[in-house]
DNA sequence: CACTTAATTAAGTGTATGCTAAATTAAATT
DNA sequence: AATTTAATTTAGCATACACTTAATTAAGTG
């Protein structure tokens, strides 16, 4: 599932998708309005987005509301932070064994 | 930048190296040993995850060693995290909204 | 039940991207 | 200076992906 979130947030329009859609529930030809592209480009960019888990849609009548999916920007960030852990606290071991080695030396 | 290092690991190969480095440097041949694809592609791989500020080289004599660079991660989460936190706000809001309108009916 | 509205799925096309093998760069060794 | 080692750049190919238009689905409405 991460590996289809962070494909999805590839393309630029979708990143740009997802920050309309932040704001509050949007409908496809609502969202389509918004660019320059036919609404089946941003059909399919939606479906991308909520087989990824980023967005959500709710039927009503011939409508459907796409919204964000916090689980899956969850998902996302903790992917992220797991490098960013690891590596921050690998360098705090480092930069502690430099200061070890400088007062062994001094 | 932050649209090259989201483009730089939507590839699951770089991810993959993005792991590898994340335990320390290693340098590109290293790297490579752990795949069944050629020097080159790896190289290639390298490029995109540096040029996108995701990893750093250290050169040394004919090796080139490849170390995470945490700024660029750091970057990246707090992309991640601008979507989420609006979004966590936003449904805060709602959950307050609905529990005041609860307490109105009771 | 035909028609409109909202949206998706399907088919086809051009570009971007990841791979390979071959050529090239660059530093160290003999 | 020639050779080896480490890595990159180049050129070419095959696939993936974002678009388009046309066709299809599905839920109201006259």
């Amino acid at each position: 599932m991460i590996d289809k979130a962070i494909q999805a947030i590839t393309e630029p329009r979708r990143r740009d998708i997802l920050h309309l859609v932040r704001e509050g529930e949007l409908t496809s030809s609502a969202i389509a309005s918004h660019f320059d592209i036919s609404a089946p480009a941003i059909s399919q960019h939606l479906k991308v987005l909520e087989e990824a888990g980023l967005v959500v849609v709710r039927r009503a009548g011939t409508k459907r509301f796409y919204g964000i999916r916090r689980e899956g920007f969850a998902e996302l960030m903790h992917y992220i932070e797991s490098f960013w852990d690891d590596s921050l606290m690998r360098l705090k071991k480092a930069a502690e064994e430099e200061e070890r080695r400088k007062h062994d030396f001094n």
